[in-house]
DNA sequence: GTGACCATCGGGGATGACCCCGGGCCGACC
DNA sequence: GGTCGGCCCGGGGTCATCCCCGATGGTCAC
């Protein structure tokens, strides 16, 4: 974790979050060895930002208002210019929360890594130099789950919510994506439609889902059908 | 395809392309026989300027930053002055891509023709003229898949299907086909559940479909999100 | 062996989805 | 005036969905 890795110029990062004093406070401790060249507290003035300043790295709160996040690493993702794709920012979620959801979903939308904010100045400062770098930066408690979760493919994230499905359940979960009821899951797979309830119900738990109409939406948008 | 057709002034033309270069090579090679009155390289200054020079003909790339070629076609409807719906322009799509969905979207928008870049000049001047007389230009391989398409029906596509239902129909099916339950339906139309039920029933029995999630599926694959 | 997890199935019940029937109000058309 | 269709509602019923509880076996790890 070296932070001389080589590079002269200044470390170019912009600043997302939605708490003014929580920006000014991060500004503060970086100021002095990285260019903080913009800030925002919401998702599309970040975006707008974002692809004005041309930053090397993104630190990037996970809930704000105006979509969070994910939306602003898909925002950024759409609207940068497509012939410069090697200059795009890396992003570092900084959050207060611990929760699996809230990693697992920047991760997929793309950011590098993923740090609390329980995290000292000097801390953040490397880690957003290790990102800078291409490296991906978790804190500790996080980097295992997340691991366990990838099974060890970071560049290509896999789907890490779908890995918490067993075999049968994701065999169901198709079945009932595709429209079909109850009854003609079970008679397609040979089973009983109270086994087949006992699935969806799993599914729709694992994957925080309330009805099955959730879940189609769930499986369109990952196309997995 | 006689180029006299007893028109005695020039044709005026407005060139639509995000290329500076081909924009000039399409002015050089049309220069000589028809006036070009502007052109625009991003599709809100293309609809300016069409509304502001009054061409005959538009030559309109599909592919444009800021909307693309149908956009272009809806804008300059939206903003002509509906008592002089004579004199609007004719559309001329003139794109690199050959691809069925490109087409299809620009002649549904409105446009009279659509050419490959690969044309030569003379030609593109020969498919000007009649577009502005009226025609309908296509590339030889494109013509065939475009009646395809439209078996037939040129002006308005529409949709037999969906005109069956009537507007309150359609509103209800909307929702629906988004994974609304009645109840939410109700509430966020003012309505009661037994006048969604209503409405569903008659929705499935028009569209011979028998429950929601074909419904769901039937609304997807034709793009009424 | 004991526990943990999985797959399979069941009872029972609350709610939703979908259908049948009926009614009333209103505007268009004849 | 009468008729028709769109739109709004209701009662009442069947089946689907989704949840709670429980049970049985199998596999694999410790």
């Amino acid at each position: 974790m070296s932070e001389a890795n080589g590079r002269e110029t200044n470390l170019r990062v912009f600043l997302v979050d939605d708490h003014g004093l929580f920006r000014a406070g991060v500004r503060a401790e970086l100021g002095t060895t990285v260019e903080v060249v913009g800030e925002a507290g919401e998702a599309s003035e970040a975006v707008a930002g974002i692809v004005a300043t041309r930053p090397d790295v993104v630190l990037l709160d996970v809930h704000l208002p105006g979509g969070g996040g994910p939306a602003v690493l898909t925002g950024v993702r759409a609207a940068w210019p497509a012939d410069d794709a090697a200059s795009a920012p890396r992003f570092l979620a900084l959050s207060v929360s611990d929760a699996a959801d809230d990693v697992i979903s920047v991760i997929r939308a793309g950011a590098r890594g993923y740090v609390t904010k329980t995290i000292g100045g000097a801390e953040l400062v490397a880690a957003v130099r290790r990102v800078a770098d291409g490296d991906a930066v978790f804190s500790p408690r996080l980097a295992g789950f997340v691991l366990d979760a990838f099974s060890g493919a970071l560049p290509v994230p896999a789907d890490p919510e779908l890995d918490q499905l067993t075999a049968r359940e994701k065999e169901v979960l198709r079945h009932i994506a595709r429209g079909y009821t109850y009854k003609e899951v079970a008679a397609r797979l040979y089973l009983s439609v109270k086994t087949v309830e006992t699935h969806v119900s799993a599914v729709l738990r694992k994957l925080q889902l309330s009805n099955r109409h959730e879940l189609t939406a769930w499986a369109n948008d990952r196309r997995l059908l």
